[in-house]
DNA sequence: GCGGTTAGGTGACATCGTCACTGAACTGAC
DNA sequence: GTCAGTTCAGTGACGATGTCACCTAACCGC
């Protein structure tokens, strides 16, 4: 039943046939079902993920128990930087949460270490996984410190409405999305809503003019 | 005339003598003047740096041309995002720049490769230092999404004093330093001074009471 | 239907970022 | 030394964002 899912990760196809075959064999998939915690302050996991299904999204909580997305991890990626976790993470606040049902490959730390000391092309899809993770966070540094909230509201709502024209989320969840206060969201989504570009009802957003949104996003700066 | 400087890196002081032998060999030690710039857009080092004395700032500048520090590396500290440049960046806006003369081992990409692969104890002073750097990352979006910006100058302060009760920066560079904007910088000095925590003059700070400053810098909410 | 819970709306105010402009302090040429 | 150009710092006005206190509306389970 171990169905061929190497294909899925590109960087993973260079890999010499026996060591696909270890990956294969040692490896196990698994199901997360939504909203779960896969990691997080106390819970180092012993597993790097590949993602075969759905999205993790990982958060961050600052002391005062306000918090903000730092990236999401989707289909054919991996959770690497659980692998800090993995060998050396000071506990830190982030954590990862099923954001969707999920599928995984899970690998056991005994193997990916095996990997990494055997395989050139396994480590170097590892540290391109890293590399992409590290982007990411000079990313959101990037749009916090420097970019209009109306902006990032956009890119986000384009982002979870993934083609679809609506967004499921509650003026709070786009709240934490972006690191900013449930009032300010509140406030932005009404300008949007004036401007007649979405609907809301509770727990539900509306893209009607889905183009403007996307223009807003695109606009660099003011 | 080699000196033995991997007692100064403690993750290092559990390679194997052979492992030691050729990290010593295969590596030169380079002088790099303050200021130079390390690596940047379109310009992926070659090698990974082992700081022995001085540091590095790593920043990042937006589309917009505004700036900030994203962390130091220190002595004892290795460069090791620069790794991931090594095999995969896509070059992205951040820079390293010599913070003060450094001094540095340079080890060569191929040499890192080949230790990486063979010593265990080495993959871990390498994963380890990954670990370091994201968790600055992660501080880097808590402080600017969450923190005031008095308590994050006060922390800035404290820090760049170095133990001194001074600190040679113009409103600018701390401006740089916190991503924010030199009038808000300006602001906020003036009230420190009216406090007297602070005597200014054109480009340096000097520490009246740093004990008041270290105690806002501690401050973690309000 | 009712009461509790959660989502969303609102005004007042503080903080922070932006803009336009001013003057003061330094630098180098003469 | 003086002068002009440059860099650094100060300032007021205002817009954007964050905070607080509080309110109303929609949903949920019974």
């Amino acid at each position: 039943m171990s169905e061929n899912w190497i294909v899925r990760f590109p960087g993973l196809s260079a890999l010499a046939p026996e060591v696909q075959d270890i990956l294969v064999k040692q490896s196990e998939i698994v199901a997360v079902p939504k909203g779960t915690r896969i990691f997080g302050p106390g819970q180092s996991p012993e597993h790097l993920l590949l993602l075969l299904e759905g999205a993790v999204r990982v958060h961050q909580t600052s002391d005062q128990g306000r918090e903000i997305v730092l990236y999401r991890v989707n289909a054919g990626e991996s959770c690497v930087l659980t692998t800090a976790c993995m060998l050396a993470f000071e506990n830190y606040s982030a954590e990862g949460v099923a954001d969707t049902d999920v599928r995984a490959v899970a690998i056991p730390r005994r193997v990916f270490d095996d990997l990494v000391s055997r395989s050139i092309p396994f480590r170097n899809f590892v540290f391109a996984a890293y590399s992409q993770r590290i982007t990411d966070l000079f990313h959101v540094i990037e749009e916090i410190a420097f970019q209009r909230l109306d902006i990032r509201l956009a890119q986000r709502l384009d982002e979870l409405a993934k083609g679809t024209s609506e967004v499921l989320a509650t003026h709070q969840d786009l709240a934490i999305e972006l690191g900013t206060a449930r009032e300010v969201i509140s406030r932005q989504l009404q300008e949007f809503q004036r401007r007649a570009w979405i609907a809301q009802t509770r727990g539900r957003i509306k893209l009607l003019q889905p183009d403007e949104i996307r223009k807003l996003a695109g606009s660099e700066a003011a």
